[in-house]
DNA sequence: ATGAAAGCGCTAACAG
DNA sequence: CTGTTAGCGCTTTCAT
C-alpha cells in the first residue's frame, strides 16, 4: 500500500506531528530530526495526501472552470492562461465542457460544489443555475452576466463591435450584415450587435443557432448571399464564423476583400496562425484570464478588495487583409 | 457554515448512517424515512462532501491530464473528448499544461499524485519523470512512449507519414522537404519522419525547436526556401507548421499548390474549419481520446483486461487542395 | 523541540 | 429497517 504519514513517522522514529511539521515547515524542528524525517520520506517514496489535507483545512485549492467547449481557439487560449495563472498561485483547474447544454452545466456546477472547489470561473452561457446562487461560493463570470452579485470580467464588446463596423464602413462597405450566436439577453457579446445596429442604417443580423456545428453555420451563411446578394461586408461575432464566411465566399467565387470584406472577433493566437489574413477584433485573452483568476483568488481569500463587479478590458482592431 | 451530513441527520431526526444510505441508495430504507431525509437535504441545500467521501473510499474519480498546451487545436480537441468520455464514466479532469518543460511536468505529476488522482493521461513529451514510475498508478500515454510498462494509445504514424509523402510524390513533387519538431527518440511522431525518409531519395528534415513560437517557426521555414529554392513539396508534421508554410509561401509569392504542395498532419476540426483547403493527414482524435479513457478506467478498476500495451488507430489522407 | 489526542465529513461493518 | 462506532490521512491545539 501507499505510504502514509504514520509510516514515515514510524520509520523516522518520531511522531506524526513532527512529520507534519517538517512537511509544512511549521514550528521548531531540530536539524537532526528534519534529516531523519526527510530520509524516511525519500525511502518510502512518500507523497502527502492532499485529499486528507483538504478535508482538514477546508480548502482544496481547486478551481472549477466551466466553458462551452475547450475545442475552440478562444476558449482554449483562455483556459491555458487561466490554468497557468492558477498554477502560479497554487490552484488546480477542473475542466468542464458544458457544450452549451443547461443540464450539463447544472450537473457540472453541482459536481464542483460537491468536490469543494474553492471557486469557479464560468464562461458558459446558461443562466438560472441554482448552484451559482450558493452563498459565499466565489465565482467569476467571463464575458456574461451569470447572476446578480457575480463579478464579470470581459472586454469592451461595444467598442469592439464599433471598431469592426466602423472599419467596414471606412473601407466603403454599403451593405453590412452581422452574424451572431443565438440572441440571449444580457450577454455582453450582444453588445457587439448593439454597436452594429447603432452604426448601420438598416441592420440585418443572422443568428447561428448551433454554434457547435460548422456545416450548419455554412448553410446559414450561404443563405446570406442568396437573400442579400448585394452584401459587401460581414461582421461576424467570432473568428470561426468569419472563417466560414471566407470559405463560403470562396465557394461562390466571391473575392475577399474586393467584393466582400469580412471582420471577425477574438483574434486568438491559433486563428492568427492559421488564418493570418483575417481582419478581426482582438480580445485581450491573457489579460481576461489573469484578471479573472486574480479576482477569484481575492474572493477566495476574502481579501477586503473593493468588490469590483465588472471589469472591462480594451480591444483592438487587427487590420489584416480581409477588410 | 455549509451544511453537513450530520445536520441533515439531525433535521430529519435520523442517524447519519441513514442519511448516507439515502444519498447512496444503499440498503433498505423506508419510504417515509427517505422522504424526511430528502426534505432535510432540500431545506438545508445540502451538497455531499466528495472530499470526505474520497478520503474514505480511497478513490477520487479524478483523472490528471498532462499535455503540452491546451491552446493547440489537436490537444484541445483531444481534451474535449477525453473530458467528455471521462464525465460519462463519472470521472473529472484536472488540466495541466506542461508547456513542454520538464520541471513543470514533474511538478504537475507529483501534484496529481498528492491529489490522489485515480489515473493519469499523459501526452507530453518528457521522459524520465519518476512519478510515472510510481507503482500501480494507472497511466495511459498518448502517442509516445513514456516508460516501459505504460500503455500507449496513438495513431498509425508511419502510415500517416507514408500517405502524406506518397501523395506528394503522386502529385509530381520532386524535392520534398520535411518539417518536424525536435527529434526525440522513441516518439511515435518520429515515425512520420521515418516514413518520409524511407520514401524519398535524399531526405531533408528541418527541425522546429520552439514549438510554442509561431514566429520562430516562420523563420525556419523561410530558411527552407532560401537554402532549397527548388522545393516543391513540404510535409509538415503538424497542421500549424503547415499553416505557417502557407503563410510564408504567400509572402514569397509562391503559389500553392501550383509551385509548392503542402501536406499537414492532425486534421483537427478547428484547423479544418479555419483552413479547409489544407491537405492533411487526419488522426482519429475522438477515437484516441475514447480509447485512452477506457483503457485507463480498465486499469483503475483493475479489470483483468488483456494488458494491451499499444493501440494503433488508423489515419486518413484528407485531400483538400494544398497538395 | 516534540508528542498525544481530537476531529475535518463521510462510509461501512456490525449490531439490533 | 435503523443506529453505534471506528477510521480514511492529515493538521492542530494543548501539553510537556
Amino acid at each position: 500500500m501507499k505510504a502514509k504519514l504514520e509510516d514515515v513517522a514510524k520509520l523516522a522514529g518520531v511522531s506524526p506531528t513532527t512529520v507534519s511539521r517538517v512537511l509544512n515547515n511549521r514550528g521548531y524542528i531540530s536539524e537532526k530530526t528534519r534529516q531523519k524525517v526527510e530520509n524516511a520520506i525519500q525511502e518510502l517514496n512518500y507523497y502527502p495526501n492532499d485529499i486528507a489535507r483538504s478535508l482538514f483545512k477546508q480548502r482544496t485549492n481547486f478551481i472549477g472552470l466551466i466553458l462551452p467547449t475547450i475545442n475552440n481557439p478562444f476558449f482554449s487560449e483562455l483556459a491555458l492562461y487561466i490554468e497557468n495563472e492558477s498554477a502560479n498561485h497554487g490552484f488546480k483547474i477542473i475542466l468542464c465542457n458544458s457544450l452549451g447544454q443547461l443540464d450539463k452545466e447544472k450537473s457540472y456546477a453541482s459536481m464542483l460544489i460537491r468536490h469543494q472547489v474553492d471557486g469557479m470561473i464560468v464562461c458558459s452561457y446558461n443562466r438560472g443555475i441554482e448552484a451559482y446562487r450558493n452563498p459565499k461560493l466565489p465565482i467569476v463570470a467571463i464575458d456574461h452576466y451569470l447572476s446578480p452579485g457575480i463579478p464579470v470580467v470581459g472586454s469592451d464588446n461595444y467598442e469592439g463591435g464599433k471598431l469592426a463596423v466602423q472599419h467596414l464602413i471606412n473601407q466603403g462597405c454599403k451593405s453590412i450584415i452581422h452574424i451572431n450566436g443565438p440572441a440571449e439577453l444580457e450577454t455582453p457579446a450582444q453588445k457587439r450587435r448593439k454597436a452594429y445596429e447603432d452604426l448601420v442604417k438598416s441592420p440585418i443580423t443572422y443568428e447561428i443557432t448551433d454554434l457547435f456545428n460548422e456545416e450548419a453555420t455554412a448553410v446559414t451563411i450561404r443563405r446570406i448571399f442568396e437573400e442579400h446578394p448585394d452584401t459587401d461586408g460581414i461582421f461576424a461575432s467570432d473568428d470561426l464564423m468569419a472563417a466560414t464566411c471566407l470559405k463560403v465566399a470562396n465557394e461562390l467565387n466571391i473575392n475577399v476583400p474586393d467584393q466582400l470584406k469580412v471582420v471577425g472577433y477574438d483574434g486568438s493566437q491559433t486563428v492568427m496562425s492559421l488564418l493570418p489574413q483575417l481582419t478581426t477584433i482582438r480580445q485581450p485573452i491573457k489579460e481576461i484570464a489573469k484578471t479573472s483568476v486574480l479576482n477569484l483568488i481575492d474572493q477566495i481569500n476574502e481579501d477586503p478588495m473593493e468588490e469590483i463587479m465588472e471589469i472591462v478590458l480594451p480591444v483592438q482592431l487587427l487590420n489584416n487583409g480581409t477588410a
